[in-house]
DNA sequence: AACTTAAGTACACAATGTGTGTACTTTATG
DNA sequence: CATAAAGTACACACATTGTGTACTTAAGTT
C-alpha cells in the first residue's frame, strides 16, 4: 500500500510502464522462479529496455520490494486478513488465521522467497523488512492478546510467547514442506493448522469445537 | 556420511586439500554468510587457486552439497538425533526432538539456507535433496509411529499427518524467526517447542508432564 | 498547435561472478 | 627415480548488475 519510493509517479506513461514491469516480474516469478527474475528478463517480458527498468527500480532489491507490495494488493492480503478479525471469538479467529495462511500464503511462496533472499543480501531492503515483520508480528500479537483477554490462553504461554510462536509459524518453509513436498491440499493444511493452533494455544480445547477432527 | 561423488579421493594431498576447502567454506558461511561463499573466496581462504576448487567441486552446487555433509558430521547430527531415540517413551522422545531442534538447527541455519538455495536453482542437486528429505521424513515418521504405537496420538492426527507436520516444523524460517527476530534463548525455544509438540500430538497432555510450564 | 520536459531508447562501459581450456610445475607414491 | 595425479598460472567465454550519455518519443502545458 505505502509506496516504497518517496516521489509519486508523475507521468501517465510512467505509471503504465511501472505496472507492466511489476506484472511481468510477478509472472516470471510464478512461472520460472526467482532465479529467472533478472532485470533483463523483466525488461524483455514487459517489452521495454533494460535501462528503463532501472529508471523505475534502481536496484533489483527495490524491484523485489515493490513486487511484494504489488502482490499483496493483487492477491488481496488485507481482505484475507480481515476475515480473521470477523471471527466471533479468539478460538474462531485462530481457525480463521489457519485458513488465511492456507489460502494466502500458499500462493505467496515464490514472492516470499524472493523477498527473503533480497533481505538477506541487501542492507537497503532492511526498512521494508522491518515494516513487514512489524505488521505480521502485530497481527499475531493481536490474536494472542484476544485469546488472553478471553481467558483462554493455554497454560505455559504468555501473550508474548504465543504471539512470537504464531509469528514464527508464518513460515514459507513449513507451508512449502506440506503443500509441495507432502502434497497436502489447502483444505487439509487449513484443518491441521487449525488443530495445531487450537490444541497448542487454546486452554481446555483438547479436541477442537469444529465439525469433528479432520480426517482427510 | 555417504560421499556425494562416486570416486574416492586418491591422493593424500587431495584429501587434505578437500578438507581445507570444506573448512574454509564452513568458516566463510558462518562468518560472512552465503553471499560471501564464492569459489574465489573459498580458494583464497584455503590458500589455493580458484582452479583447484573446481577440481574438487565442479560446480558451486556440489561444493554446497558436500559442505552440508561435512557440517552434519562436524556438528554431530547423528549424536544429536541419537538422544531422541534414547527417550523412554514417545512423549519424552518429542521433548528430546524439541531439544535437538533447538540445539542442532539453531547452529545450522546458514548452511541450511545455502543448501536450500542451491536446491532451488540447481536440478543436479536434486538427488542430494531427496536423500536429506527422506532422512528427515523417516525420523519424523518414526516419532509419529512410536506415539501411535503407544496409543498416545492425539485426536485428529494419523501417524502420516503427524509425521508430515513434524517434518514441516523442521523449519529454518521458524527457528530463525524465534531465535534471531524474537531473540529467544535456546532454552526458551526448546521448552516452547516441546510444549507445542506435546499439546498438539500427545493425547491427554493438556499440560505437559515436565517441571511445570516454561515461564522464561 | 507549439513548446517543454519527463520517460524511454540505443548504445557503450566497468565490475563480479561462474565455469572451461591448456601448458607448466609440484608432490605423492609404486 | 619414474610416473601419474594434483595443483598453478594464465587466458577465455558468458551472464548479470549497475552506470553513463546522447538521442528520440510521448505526455503535459500554455
Amino acid at each position: 500500500m505505502a509506496p516504497t519510493s518517496i516521489s509519486e509517479p508523475v507521468n501517465a506513461r510512467s505509471r503504465r510502464t511501472r505496472a507492466t514491469l511489476l506484472a511481468a516480474a510477478h509472472a516470471i516469478l510464478k512461472e520460472e522462479g526467482f532465479e529467472a527474475l533478472t532485470m533483463t528478463a523483466v525488461a524483455a517480458r514487459a517489452g521495454v529496455t533494460r535501462r528503463a527498468v532501472y529508471m523505475h527500480f534502481p536496484t533489483r532489491a527495490e524491484l523485489v520490494g515493490a513486487l511484494f507490495d504489488h502482490v499483496s494488493a493483487v492477491e488481496g492480503l488485507a481482505e484475507s486478513v480481515a476475515e480473521v478479525w470477523a471471527a466471533p471469538d479468539a478460538a474462531a479467529a485462530l481457525d480463521a488465521w489457519a485458513a488465511h495462511l492456507a489460502r494466502y500464503h500458499t500462493r505467496l511462496i515464490p514472492v516470499d522467497r524472493a523477498v527473503q533472499r533480497v533481505w538477506r543480501l541487501d542492507p537497503d531492503a532492511a526498512a521494508h523488512r522491518e515494516r513487514v515483520v512489524a505488521e505480521k508480528l502485530s497481527t499475531c500479537r493481536r490474536l494472542a492478546d484476544r485469546l488472553n483477554g478471553e481467558g483462554r490462553l493455554a497454560a505455559g504461554w504468555t501473550a508474548e510467547s504465543a504471539a512470537d510462536m504464531l509469528f514464527a509459524l508464518i513460515s514459507s518453509d513449513m507451508i512449502e514442506a506440506l503443500v509441495v513436498d507432502r502434497r497436502w491440499s489447502r483444505r487439509r493444511l487449513a484443518d491441521h493448522l487449525a488443530l495445531l493452533f487450537r490444541s497448542t494455544f487454546v486452554a481446555g480445547d483438547g479436541t477442537p469445537a469444529r465439525p469433528a477432527a479432520p480426517a482427510h
